[in-house]
DNA sequence: CTTGCCTCTGACGTCAGTGTCAGGTTCTAG
DNA sequence: CTAGAACCTGACACTGACGTCAGAGGCAAG
């Protein structure tokens, strides 16, 4: 069943690593036409990868969830992927700027869901007050 | 059942309520038509609000950015705009819904976050060993 | 009345990530 | 060798929360 039941360690194909990563076939092919990700070719032209793209595609999937837009992390990669002292500069600042955002997305969801925790409460106030 | 202590607001046109809310016009007339605001209607027909329903705008803000979906604002708004009975048994379980999937939302991002700084933390050492 | 700003409805455009279909090729199990 | 599963490229569809444009009308001031 398995392509790598030989015990070569040669390349998945793209189905495998979408259902390993969670995610469809589609968004794999997505991510590397927005260049996050990379793959080498078979002989007739099929995807190749190895288990690194696996996480790769996770790590993708975190950063997706976490509200950076593809651009923006096509930016941070290159840091990711060769971090030298030229890259460092500019993609230090931009993640920085990404964290400073998120904390400030997290306060606010947090803010949000204690709104969300008093209208339940009030809720039930109403509610055991009919009852009462 | 005019709010007659709510001062000597007349109706404020939709231009106005935007600006104080911090949205475009376009918005607020997009939430009139998934239900989530109503507005009463001078004789040419132009929207009239009232102070409220600058809170009101502000508050769909802040669902919005909490990542709901105006569907799902939309059940809920009835327990917050007539707590009864009817309505707070199933907008509680809703509530408490978005507010679980808030929770972990939050995690997520924070966990995000972290790795962010993870990775900002490897950078800054690659970039101090170039210096070294 | 006219000027000018604001508003009205309706409809199409946008963006991002993804679904999906079509028409053709590659790979693998039997 | 063959059937069929999986893959390929390319392109159009979709969702959601709007932006934007067009053509028409409301509304206060001069």
């Amino acid at each position: 069943m398995c392509a790598a039941d030989h015990g070569r360690e040669q390349g998945m194909r793209i189905g495998e690593v979408a259902s390993r990563a969670g995610v469809s076939v589609r968004s794999v092919r997505y991510y590397e036409d927005q260049g996050l990700l990379v793959s080498t070719r078979s002989a007739g032209g099929q995807r190749q990868y190895t288990e690194h793209e696996v996480e790769r595609v996770r790590f993708l999937q975190r950063l997706y969830t976490a509200g950076l837009s593809s651009r923006t992390i096509a930016e941070l990669l290159p840091c990711v992927d060769a971090p030298s002292a030229d890259h460092s500069d500019a993609a230090l600042e931009r993640m920085a700027e990404e964290r400073d955002r998120l904390t400030e997305h997290i306060a606010d969801l947090v803010r949000t869901r204690d709104a969300l925790n008093e209208l339940m409460t009030a809720a039930r106030e109403y509610r055991d007050a009919e009852f009462a």
